[in-house]
DNA sequence: TTTATAATTGTATACGAATGCAAGATAATT
DNA sequence: AATTATCTTGCATTCGTATACAATTATAAA
């Protein structure tokens, strides 16, 4: 009993209900176009009876706008991206726009092959979360005149666009948290060293560790990956002196050290050993992690993506933009708060417990 | 010194550099049509060199498919949807589709709004992850032969295909656990009371009791939210003579609900109070939680998604199908495991931690 | 009222690719 | 070699909409 055929109400049958040409049905749905009082109520009237709505793809092929922005993404085990891909959507949604979703595999293997396949739809624009692109498909892109932003992805290649936090400072703050709490053996665990968030966020975290006479005194690679980042800690906390302190690349992979030093290696945080983050994802704020942690500034993120989007759409000529955002360390239970004293604490940790 | 305007490569282009025909360049690029390998050969070469990909816009004018699938879902911070979205972009990548994402809000007010925007793109499909559709949206696209899958969403509309997990059976399965591991007093905590998905679950619990002699002494709302759920758990356990076990209508707000029991209330879980959620979702199985919870066989319920849709494309008359599928229980660490011997537990519970 | 000006409308064409049709080229059959 | 069947190919048209252009109408100015 299903009807069959699709019905496919088009602008001209909705003309000639309305007794007048296609082209001004078409006026009456394009903005800023022409149309007495008169014929617009007409033709609103006839469309709504008839269901209809302008066919995208036809406008799109004529006026070179699909309004559809692409977004390139995988990795959605981290919160992060999911909610930047909410909000972007939500955003774009309100001008218009809709978002294409891609997904690469964690490693962004089939790169290539995926954003060729984007290109097919002509997108108007390009948004790239965490994953590399060639710059053989960056040049095509440049070529067929498609803005590209890259987003929480710094890259070598200086014609794209780019927004994300400043990685470097946010490492930096760490660092200096770190330090103004008494840690003295600061540990490190790295997301996948490829990335340039990743050698950000420890060359910040590095520099700012010296600039407190302080230096990494372990260090381990969870490659963003949360089974990994468990055994990174197991190994980095297995050792002999371990760090008193650790400052993991990410919130998700943060989320797996915390449980494997509570719940595998029998530590306490914050009293044995601190822990930050970086992201501030929802979850770092429930209470079974508490997390310190880095904010990333998404709401501002997407907010510049959005409006990098639009102008680049509508001045083709305009030059790259880089945007690097600070966003504050979130100071929460797992590391200690500050001392009342800043006192010296070259002495044993045991010597610590006892004064508290 | 950017290129100015789009360097848009046409077949046409294509045509004129290998000297046949634009059908001829079509007729390579479309699957079963007859071309000498001669042609073939050359028009290859040529679309190579010019960097020539069809306009699936433009193609999808003439054939009627934009190969494009809409994809509408809000509440995002439910790890399940984004895993969801995930595994069924991916899918319908490896099909030759892809997903334009639309966001609602959380209670989905905007939906018709943005349902007439997908159909604007003429979608060959439509799958609505939790959020109501109204009917009157649900008959537009019967009536343009669009095929919609409700994803996870049972609904009154008896016209729509759908596929979720059998929530009826999850429920029935949690009451039955907690009746053999010795719970006497459960409790309950539910989702948005407009759904199917949590009556199906809650009345499944109910009935599961009631085989068992056990009834719901304790129920809250949650609303599917987050700190929703902490505030019903708080009132909950504030009373009286608190449950001895909660289900919670699904893992995201299980999770609200063991940080409240544990950091607010002081509870120990499970040996004060056992949990148990819904969905498994990879968070569950992570330390801090450990949840015991139905699993949603959502590869299952991903491919049968994907399968639906095909077959609907291609046969437009396919009569409507609706798939439940049953999901195991996951006994975790959130629950007592099942007591050695079944003794009859009308005591004290003070009398039982005297026997461990 | 007449003229100049602006607003509105219809006609015809274009966007980029797919396809029915008929003509031309090959291959298979006798 | 002649005839028939099969493949290839180009031409012209189509999808649904937007827009340049010319024609028409309404409006303002004189």
């Amino acid at each position: 009993m299903a009807q069959q055929g699709r019905t496919r109400v088009t602008s001209k049958d909705v003309a000639r209900l309305a007794g007048v040409s296609q082209s001004a049905v078409s006026r009456v749905f394009t903005a800023g176009r022409s149309v007495s009082p008169k014929t617009r109520e007409k033709v609103h009237a006839c469309a709504e009876q008839l269901g209809y709505r302008p066919n995208v793809l036809a406008r799109g092929l004529i006026t070179g706008q699909s309004r559809i922005i692409g977004v390139v993404a995988g990795y959605l085990e981290n919160q992060f991206y999911p909610e930047a891909i909410r909000k972007l959507t939500a955003s774009l949604q309100t001008k218009g726009y809709h978002t294409l979703i891609f997904i690469t595999d964690s490693k962004g293997e089939n790169m290539d092959d995926i954003l060729s396949e984007i290109l097919d739809y002509k997108v108007d624009g390009l948004v790239i979360a965490s994953v590399t692109m060639s710059s053989v498909l960056a040049r095509r892109c440049l070529q067929e005149g498609i803005p590209v932003v890259l987003f929480n992805r710094a890259q070598e290649d200086e014609s794209l666009n780019a927004v994300s936090s400043h990685n470097y400072h946010g490492g930096k703050k760490v660092a200096e948290h770190l330090s103004e709490i008494g840690c003295r053996r600061p540990g490190y665990i790295a997301g996948l060293e490829t990335t340039m968030t990743q050698r950000d966020r420890e060359m910040g975290f590095i520099n700012g560790l010296e600039s407190k006479g302080l230096a990494i005194t372990g260090r381990a690679i969870g490659n963003f990956d949360f089974a990994e980042a468990r055994l990174a800690a197991k190994t980095l906390f297995g050792r002999p002196d371990p760090p008193d302190c650790v400052f993991v690349a990410n919130d998700h992979m943060a989320f797996a050290v915390l449980d494997t030093l509570r719940h595998d290696l029998g530590l306490r945080v914050p009293e044995d050993v601190c822990v930050v983050g970086y992201d501030d994802v929802p979850i770092a704020a429930w209470p079974s992690y508490n997390l310190t942690t880095v904010r990333q500034p998404i709401n501002q993120m997407v907010e510049e993506t959005v409006s990098i989007l639009m102008q680049a759409i509508d001045h083709p000529t305009m030059e790259r933009r880089r945007i690097y955002l600070d966003g504050p360390l979130k100071i929460r239970g797992t590391t200690r708060p500050l001392p009342e004293e800043q006192t010296d604490r070259q002495t044993d940790t045991a010597e610590l417990k006892d004064v508290s």
